[in-house]
DNA sequence: GGTGTAATCAGGAGCACCTTGCAATTGGGT
DNA sequence: ACCCAATTGCAAGGTGCTCCTGATTACACC
């Protein structure tokens, strides 16, 4: 029983419907936030700030105030990997949760179900309602751990 | 098996058995690093590097530096629980890992063995070995639970 | 389509948390 | 006591944001 099973899940399949959310939310379509909904909507996977200021043109300022009122609405989110900067998502678009190897860097995506368990364990155990979508799962991958074949880079 | 059995578990009961190991590791001994040494065995808990650099008057790149230099031979380690500022604590002193409560702050510590069911459960099915020891698991604790008795602050 | 005005933006300064470079100092082996 | 690489103190620099202020813009209303 980790989600009531009467909230509607959001699934975003065109930058549209995130900006009728945003609408719905009391906010504007300012050309900035539309450029960031368009782009988190194309990207595969969650992206930098710095990316977004780059790759729009927008201002520094501009894109992390965005991001942060979008958040605050619920319309984005960020995660942290390792160290390193946060990576903002566009939610019901990317509700990935990841597995972050701290010595290749590689990182893989899980559907929120695959650590249902792992969420319902510490629910029953601690009372604590776990999220792994702000920090990711490190640890070693596959081919980095000790026992494992050779740990490459 | 989230452990091999044979790894002998260092557990630090005064600050001397680090000071051993730093030497162990061809480090010297200075002011500073005894200093460090001393306080993050004193603290229950991990504690801020500012918190260290006042409550020690020592410079702040020193702290920084001895930290960084000490987790690299292994004797201390850093985690982040929210946003904020890293903490610092001594390997074998404190070797838990975190619950923290992303509305109220509330923080909760496990002993290691607490999450090896969690740890196993990653293991085997996504092949990944994971350490909650960098990052906090951040969520929500019972009383701010959106199901839960009054969510307080 | 024009107008009013609150939301939003651009630009820049500022801040938290570290990191780096380098000359001066020091721990500890001999 | 001497030596010299390890370590420090200081100052500057870097990254990832955050905040301020006056100019601009989206959009409800006419």
């Amino acid at each position: 029983m980790t989600h009531a099973p009467d909230v509607p899940k959001l699934i975003v399949n065109e930058p549209g419907e995130a900006i009728r959310a945003l609408r719905a939310s009391g906010l504007r379509l300012s050309t900035a936030r539309r450029l960031l909904i368009e782009a988190l909507f194309a990207a595969d996977g969650p992206v930098s700030a710095q990316h977004l200021i780059q790759t729009l043109s927008l201002e520094e300022s501009s894109v992390y105030r965005n991001l942060e009122v979008l958040e605050r609405h619920g319309l984005t989110r960020h995660v942290h990997l390792g160290h390193g900067p946060g990576l903002y998502a566009l939610v019901g678009r990317d509700e990935g949760e990841y597995l972050y190897c701290e010595h290749c860097g590689k990182v893989t995506q899980l559907s929120p179900e695959q650590l249902d368990p792992v969420r319902d364990h510490i629910q029953e155990h601690f009372g604590h309602t776990a999220r792994f979508t702000h920090f990711a799962i490190v640890g070693l991958c596959e081919g980095c751990a000790p026992e494992g074949p050779t740990g490459s880079r």
